[in-house]
DNA sequence: TATCTCCATGAAATCGTTTACATTTGTCGG
DNA sequence: CCGACAAATGTAAACGATTTCATGGAGATA
């Protein structure tokens, strides 16, 4: 790979100069930067990231870190997908940190996006009391919440209210007549989770169902967890007719469950799901599903970011963007 | 961030012998070891992995690419996954390119990563003629390709056999008794694409069945053609009594579309698909599918390429890993 | 005692940029 | 005709590590 110093040689001039032309800062003679185009093109040169980013601190080097807690919920890789689209737009690279829901994991993810010198971070930190990403906020990386809040921190966020939407879902699920309509929770420690249930709690009381405390199971937010919760919740010598699960990876273990058991959906059990999935149609019945817009999450997480990097000062902002119930068949 | 400089300081020595006692290299006094790590402790002090990749230009930055077409597709997620694990077991990270079958995206990616000096690549190329790809590896950085080669190139490949695992799902199919099997193809650039339907209709005239044309459409692999594809076939006038599905994508599109019509799987029409996913269970009927080793590829190649880049010189691997049949209930 | 080795360490070059400062040249106003 | 200023370019320091070479002192050997 060719460096500037190359150039500059081929040119006759200093690097000072290809710099110069590169950033099109001050005043080059026309003539020159002819001579240099024509250098940089003959010898193929890209100019490093990486020296780039050594000298010019922040900003300069064009390189995001993410940091999600599970790239097999559809949902993160949809907000993914967004960030990459902005990302792409703005001549941004991402570095794609995935921890799996675990806090030492995600400890040494952090510790080397630290060290790869990234202009900003769109993190879904594990929790809301998160050390490791509070302290990077501290330290004045620009960074981006999404999903998921830092208690007492006053940092970007994107996120939908999800109080709000697990309300209005177990509200229609209601109206439709279902009674004991149980829920499948995803890891207390995550504030969603918390939220949401909060909104089915609410839902149940405001319409003055009793609320079967057996009926609600937290687990771990994995499939497997959808799994052996569904399974207990249909062994039940009352089970439910209704599953209002936490999210993605819950629901389609609860599906698993449910068609192994040969049940009709929503005849005998009616399913309403946390997340809603692009093939969510391809689902028999189709599922009908609180929809976050994942994809724009993530878009509008990677603008702020590119925002804040731009302009360190800007207020942050809590953007809370709309979730739709997608009604479909399932309930 | 605290520097070498720093330390050395306070420490009272040189960034020479930081350095060493950090790569634990050639001796250093005991003494002045613990001198130095007690002062790495307490300045909190992080190597800059810029830095570091800057001066010892290969094998140290300990930073890899990936470059997938599509992060959208199920099973790139897994092997991504299994890339990951491996990476992060081996203190790498991964800067995640995902190019959404865009040429001109895939030749930015590649641009960028080169200036980021990565150590090696892992890349599901184009198509087999992929000259960015090939002009990577050519330059002698070390690559492995995933589901995709490149013609004429000595490249390290991790694979299924797709003919033959395409041959075995639509030969059992044909022992299953269905007559009029359609095939629905990805992208006809895609090599996979072409050795599945291969292995399609080389089946399909071994047991004596004849090949109606009509019922081979090749789309992009995507879900929308996957729809687009299925509602053509369907609204034939002598419908297809089975549907080989090319990919993951495709299938869901597929069975969007077979849901709508209220049609029954497998009495109205089966279907079999390419590529499982870790959910197929929770579609009813759960799905019959070719299960390709998405995880295991990615860890395959995430191993083989740590390997190259310790030894460049290590003879050229190519993988076939086994592609299973997920008997289930959709066909 | 002179020389040789070995251990421990430091000095300085290097990677490829950016950028503050210095230098050269030409032009213009007074 | 001289000083001031602007335009165009060059010089060199910095970013934070690694690495080669040099050096000083302690033992060992002859």
């Amino acid at each position: 790979m060719a460096s500037m110093n190359e150039v500059a040689k081929r040119a006759g001039v200093s690097i000072a100069t290809v710099s110069r032309v590169l950033n099109n800062s001050e005043s080059v003679n026309e003539e020159t930067r002819m001579k240099i185009l024509k250098a940089i093109k003959e010898l193929k040169y890209q100019p490093s990231r990486v020296a780039k980013r050594l000298r010019s601190k922040s900003g300069a080097g064009n390189l995001l870190g993410v940091l999600i807690p599970d790239i097999q919920n559809p949902f993160y890789v949809d907000v993914l997908r967004g960030i990459e689209d902005v990302a792409y737009q703005n001549n941004y690279v991402i570095i794609m940190c995935n921890f799996s829901q675990d806090e030492k994991k995600e400890a040494m993810y952090l510790e080397i996006l630290e060290s790869e010198a990234i202009d900003g971070l769109i993190a879904a930190p594990a929790h809301e009391e998160d050390q490791r990403v509070k302290k990077i906020v501290r330290n004045g990386l620009p960074v981006v919440c999404v999903d998921r809040g830092l208690k007492g921190m006053d940092v970007d966020v994107v996120w939908v209210n999800n109080q709000e939407s697990a309300y209005q879902a177990v509200s229609f699920m209601i109206e439709k007549g279902y009674k004991r309509i149980a829920h499948i929770g995803g890891l207390p420690t995550i504030p969603s989770s918390r939220l949401r249930l909060e909104g089915y709690r609410n839902a149940m009381q405001d319409h003055g169902l009793d609320l079967d405390e057996n009926l609600i199971i937290q687990g771990d937010s994995s499939y497997a967890s959808g799994m052996q919760v569904t399974e207990k919740l249909l062994s039940m010598t009352n089970p439910p007719d209704a599953l209002f699960t936490g999210n993605n990876l819950i629901t389609l273990g609860a599906l698993e469950v449910i068609n192994g058991r040969k049940l009709q959906i929503p005849k005998d059990i009616a399913v309403l799901g946390f997340d809603d999935m692009n093939w969510s149609n391809a689902l028999n019945p189709p599922l009908t599903a609180v929809r976050q817009p994942a994809y724009e999450i993530g878009k509008r997480a990677g603008e702020l970011l590119i925002q804040r990097i731009k302009d360190p000062k800007r207020p942050c902002i809590q953007m809370t963007l709309n979730s739709e119930l997608k009604i479909r068949h399932s309930c």
